[in-house]
DNA sequence: AGTAAGATGTTGCAATTGCAACAAATTAAC
DNA sequence: GTTAATTTGTTGCAATTGCAACATCTTACT
């Protein structure tokens, strides 16, 4: 039984699949699933199959970033599958159900003040989640030059901008990327010097 | 207004805190909150102040890892404050409400189906919280060594045995640790020549 | 205002790492 | 069971990084 239905009868499963309106998709051995999950926040599992969640970067590379098995839950908000750069693939026949996130917190069924309190707290849950992918997304990153560059595209986004106030000293950003700040303060010298960035005090601004 | 009350009414909150049996704490500036939380899942979120989740390493070095101001949350199993490394100090005097995760999840409380599958979501997304914070732990040790050294501690932890199976290559193990296959390789050579492991195929034994 | 504490900039140097390239071993596919 | 594909082991070398040490600048505290 899925960890997601814990303490829930068959018979409640259904009825509860049934009113969250959830859909089921089987798709065969090799085939992308994101056609169903585009564009729309959802939570799904794995009824039975194997999945993995992929990123396909710049050079080709694939890197698998988490493997669905059955019973597994995954979601928009849980995989960040809305980074264009991921894409889920069904490795053999697999089976998934999907709940539309609009669905699950419909007002009327988050009415009462403690069904609301723990639906905010899934809400804050997963945009911790958001906040861990970000700082693993960085981290992954080999030089330091990337890991700032990963940051800076990270936060630029977020604010639909290309000029980042940084939240905190550098002292606590290159604790944040994990570098050592004497390193990270030669490498940000050697981006404004080839015309990349521009720093006053903590506005960066990108060039590029 | 903090998330966790967002479409609740003061009124409500009042009336569900105490159902929930919350508890407030007033800290002056400058001490630790652990006394309050240790050895409970709780989860909590600030009235008012500032403080610090920091790491106390061997070295005496204090890393910030989370701040935490008004409205913020906080919980054993959002920060992972079960790590004996880590400390809660308010920065300032700061007011905290903590509530009992188990009052939180009390049966009569998700009785039905939709309650008890939200929470299930929940311990769903912290599960990945987990995961990630692991993940992070590993990325932010400087040296493949002290990368793959966490990597046996977290896995050893885990499964309580000095023993540990690879559950994947070691490809795909120095892709988790963000390292360069080959490096990590001769890296693995050196923890061998100097007895610190011993490898049989995808079975590591920690000989320390 | 004056002092202490902390943040930032800089640099040489040694250690670590990524990269490339290849051989050997293992696993998967037909 | 043979062949192809993938994984693993290895090594030289260049590039990147951490570390240490110090000067300068900024901020916080009384």
């Amino acid at each position: 039984m899925s960890a997601l239905f814990q303490g829930i009868s068959l018979k409640s499963k259904e009825h509860l699949l049934y009113t969250l309106e959830s859909h089921s998709f089987t798709f065969p051995k090799n085939t992308s699933i994101m056609t169903v999950i585009k564009n729309d926040n959802i939570i799904g599992f794995v009824e039975y199959g194997y999945m993995q969640i992929i990123r396909l970067d710049a050079n080709g590379n694939t890197t698998i970033i988490e493997e669905l098995t059955e019973d597994s839950v995954f979601g928009t908000l849980l995989s960040s599958l809305n980074n264009p750069e991921y894409d889920v693939i069904a490795k053999e026949e697999t089976k998934i159900v999907i709940i539309s996130y609009d669905n699950l917190i419909k007002e009327e069924k988050v009415s009462s003040p403690y069904n609301r309190f723990i639906k905010n707290l899934w809400e804050i849950a997963t945009n911790k989640i958001n906040e861990k992918n970000e700082r693993i997304e960085i981290l992954t990153k080999k030089t330091i030059r990337d890991k700032l560059l990963e940051y800076f595209k990270i936060v630029s986004l977020k604010n639909g901008a290309k000029i980042i106030y940084l939240p905190f000293s550098f002292t606590d950003l290159a604790s944040y990327l994990a570098v050592d700040r004497s390193a990270m303060s030669r490498e940000l010298k050697n981006l404004k010097e080839e015309g990349f960035i521009k720093i006053d005090n903590k506005r960066i601004t990108l060039l590029y």
